[in-house]
DNA sequence: AGGCATGTTACAGG
DNA sequence: ACCTGTAACATGCC
């Protein structure tokens, strides 16, 4: 589910709702998550408050009054459910206050604030994880150390994606989904960023033209942009969720397209469905070369 | 039944 | 040490 907009769309609906309340308790459905949830170190939230979300890439940071963090990535399927009794409808994607009981069949950890307020995490393959950092282990871990620039922001730009490439015998797609190249891109926008650009996602990176290395640039910013604007994109898993689905998917060119008509309107070609690098590729073979 | 799924990372080999 | 590619994690859906 979640690759950068909707981590971002997660964020921002987060943050008008639970900011501020204090932590009462915490419960662990099932901690086998990517890492084991700990007791001892998930309690520490109580009595705090959370005070500022932010996001770095596609990992969430959720950070307290008492210089205490948590890190939260949600792996393919994790996402939160906020729960209050007055039953608010929300209209972002990727996190609800639904009830009925196969929504929380795959809830796995709770926090609990005051007033029958409470946060879900629910993960279905547990691939997410939640972990927890004090101020000072915080900045240095190695899940946020490595990874390269925020596409949105000014330092993923021409020269630097130029000067990445410029040594790098590998194709474009892996590139733009290795997050030491640039942070937050992932199977599905890769795939609609080529498409935009006219470039096929086999072609070696080191073997960009310039006019192409400035498409790649400006569509990525692009697609992801209008896809937070849209809510982001809900496809499988989300299906059957009520309401607040992001409709990006409904603007998606190529991926889930095979053997479709290419949108190109001047062409008449199928978008055809590889592999690389054991991830679903989908691409105009007219279109991107 | 078997293949596939939005992510991350441990590991092996160069 | 760096670069690259592959497989594994757990669960559900088609």
């Amino acid at each position: 589910m979640p690759e950068l907009p909707e981590v971002e769309v997660v964020k921002r609906s987060l943050e008008g709702k639970i900011q501020n309340l204090v932590i009462k308790k915490v419960k662990i459905i099932d901690g086998n998550l990517r890492y084991k949830v700990k007791k001892g170190e998930i309690s520490k939230l109580i009595g705090k408050k959370f005070k500022e979300i932010h996001r770095r890439s596609k990992f969430l940071i959720f950070k307290t009054n008492k210089n205490f963090y948590m890190l939260v990535n949600l792996g393919m399927t994790g996402k939160f459910f906020f729960v209050d009794k007055k039953n608010v409808k929300f209209k972002t994607s990727f996190y609800y206050e639904i009830n009925t009981k196969k929504d929380h069949k795959h809830d796995r950890i709770i926090i609990f604030f005051n007033k029958n307020q409470k946060l879900i995490y629910n993960d279905i393959r547990k691939f997410g994880f939640i972990k927890f950092y004090l101020k000072d282990h915080f900045k240095d871990n190695s899940h946020i150390k490595n990874l390269g620039p925020e596409p949105l922001k000014k330092d993923w730009n021409f020269n630097y994606f130029k000067k990445y490439i410029s040594c790098r015998n590998r194709n474009i797609k892996n590139i733009l989904m290795d997050q030491k190249c640039v942070s937050g891109l992932g199977n599905i926008y890769a795939n609609e960023i080529l498409f935009l650009s006219g470039i096929n996602p086999n072609r070696r990176a080191a073997k960009l033209i310039d006019k192409e290395i400035t498409k790649i640039i400006l569509n990525s910013k692009k697609i992801l942009i209008n896809s937070i604007k849209l809510g982001g994109s809900s496809i499988k898993d989300f299906s059957s969720s009520d309401g607040k689905k992001g409709i990006f998917q409904q603007h998606f060119n190529v991926y889930g397209r095979k053997g479709e008509k290419c949108s190109n309107i001047d062409c008449t070609m199928t978008i055809i469905k590889t592999v690389i690098s054991n991830r679903a590729t989908f691409f105009c073979k007219r279109c991107q070369k």
